[in-house]
DNA sequence: GCTGCATCCTCTAGTCACTAGAGGAGCAAG
DNA sequence: CTTGCTCCTCTAGTGACTAGAGGATGCAGC
């Protein structure tokens, strides 16, 4: 099992170097043994944790959620309702996020096009934040 | 022009208390005169400008970009070309976002829909995060 | 052995846009 | 006069990092 230092675990997970040493400070990464010279040394396990940290990361669960996944990881004869029910609730929220951009996106446009660039008095982009009647979804 | 207290701009605004404090405090919304009791005493002006400014954050826009529309706004003769790249900018924002979540969304589906709530060592989630040889989109 | 440079260490403070809470004062109704 | 609501200021906390100071270590070339 060769040694990693920190810079080669950051370029091999694409997580850069302070925020693996803020993981380890937040308990989300456990820290590893340190050579004579006290710099951190990382095994394989380190880089696969990292990498999982950084996939759930960028698919956007929160720091709270990857630490239950990572929980669950662990123990693997746990029945998996819960990540999977993790997993449910990311999607609703993905959901509904998608929803309300896809509203935000008609207004933008509805904004932009309307504007024929002659001065701020005119201008639509200014008028719709002003007069929220202007709006497409009077909802929000 | 009946003045309003900080209490009942907030309930018209839909903005809570200490938010209108708090954009007072950073410059955004003017400080207002106070009554004997050195209370916040608003007017319709204010009013308008922090429906204006939660209309705005509920598009997405930041603090700063707010700032400058608002700048914007104060000086009506102004070319409005600033304020309709600043929704241009929003829109092109908001399309990269719907596209990485509807990405995001394909992969929470077949996370989800793959798992038969058996347990974690045989979890699509788990092992989705944890091998990303596994995703549906290799790009991220 | 020495020099120079990249990498590493710890620690503190800053980011954004608020939110929470402490501790106290004003105000209107009963 | 008391109760309960709203208001005041101030400080500190949130999430997930990011930036920077100030110093130690490691290694390649001379």
């Amino acid at each position: 099992m060769t040694d990693l230092s920190i810079g080669e675990i950051s370029r091999q997970s694409r997580v850069k170097v302070p925020t693996i040493r803020y993981y380890e400070q937040i308990g989300l990464l456990p820290a590893p043994p340190r050579s004579e010279g006290n710099r951190r040394l990382y095994g394989a396990r380190d880089l696969r944790r990292l990498s999982f940290i950084r996939h759930a990361r960028d698919l956007g669960f929160e720091i709270d959620a990857i630490r239950t996944l990572l929980t669950l990881q662990d123990n693997p004869n746990q029945p998996c309702a819960e990540a999977d029910g993790i997993a449910r609730d990311k999607l609703a929220e993905v959901d509904a996020r998608i929803e309300s951009l896809m509203a935000l996106k008609e207004e933008l446009e509805a904004m932009v096009g309307g504007c024929g660039h002659r001065c701020v008095g005119e201008c639509r982009v200014i008028e719709v934040l002003a007069d929220h009647h202007k709006c497409l979804h009077a909802e929000h």
